[in-house]
DNA sequence: TCGCTGACAGATTTCAATATCTGTCAGACA
DNA sequence: TGTCTGACAGATATTGAAATCTGTCAGCGA
């Protein structure tokens, strides 16, 4: 046992995510949270001054561990169409292989992010920022035509919607699911792509 | 009181939609259905097997009355993407018409769809026909140029998740929605159309 | 004969009493 | 002085007994 751990937001996230793994979303409670870091509850109203508060850092905790490899995708400087294939894939990749894994946990930070709606907003709205990105790269390369690039990364997020809202998830393990996402990919590449006569 | 009215599926159907606008998709029984009926709540298990199938034949009865329209504007003859936007708009207007004019009752309806899954992908399966027919019309005409018409229409039915599935209708009131739809359909159509220079 | 009734068993839902949890705060402790 | 505790009030969840519902079927009446 460390003597003098001092109880900081981020040891408590570790127990919060800790707890609801053990025990799921509806049997955690904040007792529970702060008898696993060995201190009275009220010493974790301290750091957060809601249930919600706490919900809603853990999930952002968990959405931005998961947004990370996209980021460094849409950072990458390759050619733009692969790019925005390679992403997409990648995007829906990460989502199936949460819920192939650990459905019990996909389902407990599903119904955490149902209560966090700002938080989900902002995720959603940074997902669409890479993916304008990768477009507004793909027509600097001359590979994209596009209009309004915002608009239209808007638009492939919309697009893809049925692969990454996790609304969908119970679909995703189906047969035809992977001809499915070719289709649906390549119909959006078209839609970008300048035309080549 | 009509005299010698005799029982059937119609009429048990016809009365379960009146119990379920009454007392809600929780609330409403069996009994509750042959009460308004005036009969023994036996008699309806005469002619549906259980309160399931019963459910699925409402079920399938509100999605054709909904599919009617859709069905006749894909059978019509004008230029394909013309009708392909408008087959999509009309797809999303009518969801989204049902939404706002009674929100109860279309929550009472996407419950009953969810544990109709047979009925909901004999619908999907459906509408993607009717997508598939517009695009083979438009190869036709020669205005789209597309690999497989199947799979493509599946992929336009699947981009489009977003403003026809039912997990997603508390967007649809939302003001951005309107001009990230028209976003959408562009690229959509760009997707399909011949490329013109 | 054929459709309907109404009583029944087992499954499900309701409801109210009880237990637990959330969020606050005065005071202990360092 | 600043952090933590633990008791508390009101809100929420659990539980089990009672009520209701589903699905069946023997028998009634037309």
């Amino acid at each position: 046992m460390n003597e003098a751990v001092v109880l900081t937001p981020e040891r408590i996230l570790e127990a919060t995510e800790d707890v609801l793994r053990r025990y799921g979303l509806t049997k955690a409670t904040v007792v529970d949270v702060a008898r696993a870091l060995d201190v009275s509850h009220g010493s974790v109203y301290r750091h957060f001054p809601s249930k919600a508060s706490l919900r809603d850092a853990v999930a952002k905790r968990w959405l931005d561990r998961a947004n990370e490899p996209l980021c460094k995708l849409a950072a990458g400087d390759g050619p733009a169409p692969e790019r925005l294939e390679q992403w997409l894939r990648t995007a829906f990749t990460i989502k199936q292989k949460k819920v192939c894994d650990d459905p019990e946990m996909f389902a407990t930070y599903l119904a955490l992010a149902q209560g966090a709606r700002e938080v989900v907003e902002a995720y959603k709205d940074k997902q669409v920022d890479l993916i304008a990105k990768i477009l507004s790269d793909g027509v600097a390369q001359g590979e994209f035509e596009i209009d309004n690039v915002k608009a239209t990364a808007r638009a492939v997020f919309d697009a893809t919607v049925r692969y990454h809202h996790p609304a969908h998830a119970e679909e995703w393990a189906k047969p035809e699911c992977p001809s499915r996402i070719d289709a649906l990919l390549a119909l959006l590449l078209r839609g970008v792509r300048v035309c080549k006569h």
